[in-house]
This record gives structure tokens, sequence and C-alpha cells, in this order.
DNA sequence: AAACATTTTTAGTTTTGTCTAAAAATATAA
DNA sequence: TTATATTTTTAGACAAAACTAAAAATGTTT
């Protein structure tokens, strides 16, 4: 399996998440910054080695093997970013581009041990699961922040974005995972919230709240 | 800079090491398992970077930029090498592939910080010296059991061979790095070695006393 | 349902890194 | 020092993974 082909298999993996129909080689052409044109070329490949379901014009999906690969990268990219953040001491918005690289990295003794090292994780540090060594995902109760009801206590538990801005903009306004959160108001005009953060009022745009994931207490 | 290129120039390296002319294009073949034309045209786009210096049928050797990047490549190499014996539990023939791949992943900060994390060790599990964030290496005293006189009470300090069939006959032997040794007597016919292993009495070829670094006590 | 717009695929190139086979240069031997 | 053997390079091909431009299929309107 080459680099290449994980990284296809892993953004067919992501945009198939809540997803029942086949991805299109245009969505997928759009998520990893190429033409469909070469989507296809790699699709065929991808479909001859048994790992995606392909019918011409009608998108692909992911077969079991497929998956299972998948979430196997998965797996290693957000073990990987538990590591540079708990150990190494990285920031949460630095972890993506190098666990981007580490998830290629082929030994299946080193993920477990990795895994083992770290106390075997259920979640990275945005707050995603991890899959275990079977590829089993424990199931999290979360909902978006947007989705929330006004004066409802609940506890920021993870991110939908985790681009680098809005992570970084979540440290300056010190919102963390395991903050405390209550929405006191809702602006009708623009749908921005006035939030309690750790007893601190702050008032948010309605895009913030629609990328933050919490769980009621 | 690709994962082929820095191999060339890891191997480049490792051939140049006590070395002074340069290093022929049939002996980075060999080590890479490839084929020479496949090595000229390699050595010919590394010139173009100023990584080698070249002149056909001259051999090449390392510019120090080249030079520099190959350093850097050991470097990693042997931090994660620590890595995986100090943190994982692995064993210090089972380090090496996984080193190969690890050794190619972009991110000063995280060798860095690796670095920082396993305390800055100075070798690797097999006694080899790691380079520091600027390049440069511990001059380490050493030399090999083969060339040891008789009666003189060394340590073991590194491997030359780090293979995992010979790392794995030292462990059945139970010889590591730390283990005081001393020649009890030579076989004049087979070249072959009479030693005192930690007080324990055991006979080695010649091979194997070639292929280990001791320094006197 | 025909016309138009959009999406997807095909066909043909390009780049990177490899190979084989032949040619050229260097090294060795008579 | 000429002949022979070995090493190294060149020339031409191939596979992987990307691209552009054109063709084909599908979707959307009127």
């Amino acid at each position: 399996m080459t680099y290449s082909e994980e990284n296809y298999l892993k953004v067919i993996y992501h945009l198939s998440i809540g997803n029942t129909k086949g991805i299109t080689t245009n969505a997928i052409a759009n998520e990893m910054d190429s033409k469909p044109s070469s989507v296809t070329d790699m699709v065929k490949k991808l479909a001859e080695k048994d790992l995606v379901i392909y019918k011409k014009y009608q998108g692909v999906s992911l077969t079991d093997k497929g998956r299972q690969h998948a979430v196997m990268i998965v797996r290693k990219h957000r073990l990987w970013e538990v590591f540079l953040v708990e150990k190494l001491d990285f920031s949460w918005d630095e972890v993506h581009d190098v666990a981007e690289q580490l998830e290629h990295i082929k030994s299946e003794k080193l993920t477990d041990k990795l895994d083992e090292f770290l106390d075997f994780p259920t979640e990275d540090p945005h707050g995603d699961p991890i899959p275990d060594r079977e590829g089993k995902i424990a199931k999290v109760e979360k909902q978006l922040l947007s989705e929330t009801e006004l004066h409802q206590k609940v506890i920021c538990v993870g991110v939908k974005d985790s681009s680098a801005s809005f992570l970084q903009y979540l440290d300056k306004q010190q919102i963390a995972l395991g903050s405390s959160i209550e929405i006191v108001s809702r602006e009708h005009f623009d749908q921005s919230l006035t939030l309690k953060v750790n007893d601190r009022q702050l008032s948010v745009s309605y895009k913030i709240a629609a990328n933050l994931f919490v769980k009621t207490v």
C-alpha cells in the first residue's frame, strides 16, 4: 500500500462518515487538492485491490477491507497526536501536519506499543475517538454547541474543525476540552451567542458554536 | 527532498566514513539493492542540487550541504531507535526497519523535542553516536575486540554489524553494551577467541570479535 | 423531452525513479 | 602496449501518480 493510496483511503473514509451514498470523485479531488481525473485513475486502482467499490459515474465507497485499512491509518494518526501533545509538549494546533506523516509508518508492533505507552487513550487532543487495535471505535455522546439549548450546562469535548486558526482562537479565548460552557443568550440578528465559559462571559459567532462539540453534564 | 534522495544521501554518507576517495556508483547500487545505472541518474540529480560532487567515472562525494542533510537523517534514525528501545520496549534487533521509516519524518521541532524527551542521548542502542542538532558528532574512543590484546580488560561499547542475526546471537550469549570482556586466549588455527564475559567463559569466532567495539577500562 | 450545464471519464503528457541492454571509459593482464 | 575484462554511463522503456483538454455521461431547466 503506497503513501498515496493510503491518503485516498483516509479521505474516502472521512467523507463517508454520515454519508450513505457513494463519494464523488469531485469531492475527493476537492479534499485532496487534486483533480477529478487523477481521482478516477486512483479509484480504479483501489477497486482492483478490493479496497473500494467503484462504478463509473456512481462514486466510490469503501469495502470492509478498505475501511479496516483506513481506520488503522486514523488510529495511527490520532495516537501520534496524543504522543506529540502529551509527551513532547506540542500544542493541539501543531500536531496535524506531523501526524499526517507519522500515520504512514508501517509497523503494527509500533502502533500497539505506542498505544500501550500512552495508556490506551480513547480520544485524541481534539476530542476525536481513537480506534482500538481491532478497529473498533467507541461511540461518544456529543452534540454541537450550536444545537444546545439556552442555559443547558455542558462540557466541551471536541472540535469539528481542527484547523490551526480555529484551535488558536480557542486558546486565545481560553476554551479547551473540559471547559464548562453555558449559553447565556442568543442574538437573533446574526445568531451569535453569549456564553459563560468557566464562569467567564464571552461572545462568540455562530460559526464558532457550530464547530464545538459538547456533552451535557 | 524526496524519500529516495534522502536514502541515497544516507548511503553515500555511510560509505564515505573512513574513505577519502569518491564513492563508486557500484558501491552505492550494491548498498541500496539497485542498479549502477539508476545510481548514475540519481547522483546527477543530487549534484544539480549541490548535495554531492560528481564527475563521470570518478565517483561521488558529499558537499557540506549534502553531509549536513545526511547527518540529520542519521540523527533522526538514531534518536528514534533510542525511543523505540527506551520507551516502547523494543529490543535492539527490532528497531532498524522502523527507524528506517521514521528517519524521513520532516519536522525539526519533532526531532528536537524527541531529543529532549529522551534526555539528549549521545548514543543509540547499538553504541553509535547521535549527532546533536548542529550536526556535531562526539568522537568516541573505541576499538574492535579483534584488535585487542590478550588479558586486556575492556567493556563492550558498540557493534559494527547491527544486523538482527548478529544482535540476536549476542543476546543469546548474554553479551550487551556494558558487558566487561577479556580475551583469555586465541586459537591459532581459526583465530577464534576464548573470552571472559562478565566472569563467564565463552568461545567466539574471529568474525564475532571483528564486529564488537570495546573500550579499555 | 429537448437543451443546456455540470460532473465524470478518457486520452494523451509529464515527472520521478527505476530498469535492461548497449556503448564508452577505465583498469588489468599478457 | 596492445588485448581483455570490468566498471560506468548512455539510451530507451516502463510504472506510478499526477496533470490538461476533450469526450461522454448525468442532472437540471424550461
